[in-house]
DNA sequence: ATCCCCATGTAATTTGTTACATGATTGA
DNA sequence: TCAATCATGTAACAAATTACATGGGGAT
């Protein structure tokens, strides 16, 4: 499932350009997988040398074509086999949490903006993700929902692991208070009040 | 913060060969900055090249010399820089997120399959997480423990989404619930509560 | 017997990112 | 006037993954 795939199976919900699946990307795939014009200019034209999207050429002045693909049969027989082919994959690459394991390394100070900086991307990736929940009300399918639902869950206990825990981090005592239910034992000192 | 930057601080702990430090990115950093040695090698003969590190081969019957490697004082300068340098990036890109997203055009059977799969994974990730934190008892800096507890949590947070959620992705009615204590109220909708 | 651990590296390939290149229209 | 939106693409570069290449020793 890489972007040229992913192109794929969103021509097969409407036709669209290439500027048009750009936003696409921007809205509901930011937070799990961005693409940018690189990506995808040069993977429409693969599907398109693969016959599995047509191409339509619109004129407009001014402005290069409006070049708007549409699935052919033959792509919509390949994302579905894409979407049966087994073990799609999650990575997670986070130079912040490589950097933060040497936070004795580092001065408190830069340990603090690196938390901050963190929690308010995670802020940011809230906020987006609840807009686009927001504006658009019913429209949603279950898969986008379940998606959307996910980004959520994830960025407010990245966010919520953060705030319980960046004391450890200052301090040299306390075990990790796990923002969860079952947190348990952490009585008194750094207990949080949580939730899951 | 590539992974020539990171075998450079971990070669700030103690010295180690490609070998060693393989299994170092194979424990902790595992969940969240996977390396094999097709990366490793490479960045410590590059690393060697700058002068960040020496290098010290200690022969051995039938094997290839086992090459030991040191932190130098400007490997350790360019360290501390590496460590000042702004913006760490946390990057997911997520092929699972992917497909889910286009549930719809899924039959029941393959969704389950791969939601059981990514529920497996997630709980062998949380054993391997475990199995650290046990293991090496008072060992970890600050620094191990805060990063093995954002893993532990993430990890335990997308399990409990997918076992809430999963329904969601079957029947076609309800809303995304999300895993927390305010959860409760799912009386005769499946409202969520919700929200941070 | 067979598999895993030890131990190193190179080369090809894949994928994606960033910079380059161009340019009109619209709204603040 | 300045920034944003619309609109497409190529080329150079960066980084990591995978496959290739080799081989002894020890445990089951």
């Amino acid at each position: 499932m890489d972007v040229k795939t992913l192109c794929l199976g969103l021509l097969g919900n409407r036709p669209a350009s290439g500027y048009d699946l750009k936003k696409e990307f921007e809205s509901l795939f930011k937070h799990f997988f961005p693409a940018g014009y690189g990506s995808i200019y040069p993977a429409l034209a693969d599907l398109a040398a693969s016959g599995y999207v047509s191409c339509e050429a619109i004129p407009q002045d001014g402005k290069p074509d409006r070049k708007v693909y549409s699935v052919t049969a033959a792509g919509r027989e390949a994302f579905a086999r894409a979407l049966r082919k087994s073990k799609p994959q999650h990575k997670l690459r986070s130079e912040f949490l490589a950097t933060i394991y040497f936070a004795d390394a580092m001065e408190q100070d830069r340990l603090e903006e690196l938390l901050d900086e963190r929690l308010a991307e995670l802020g940011r990736t809230l906020e987006h993700i609840r807009g686009i929940k927001d504006r658009s009300e019913g429209e949603l399918s279950n898969g986008m929902r379940f998606v959307a639902g996910f980004g959520e869950a994830l960025a407010s206990t990245a966010a919520e692991y953060i705030e319980a825990n960046r004391n450890l981090l200052l301090n040299s005592s306390a075990a990790p208070t796990r923002t969860s239910k079952t947190t348990s034992t952490n009585s008194k000192t750094n207990r949080i009040e949580n939730r899951v």
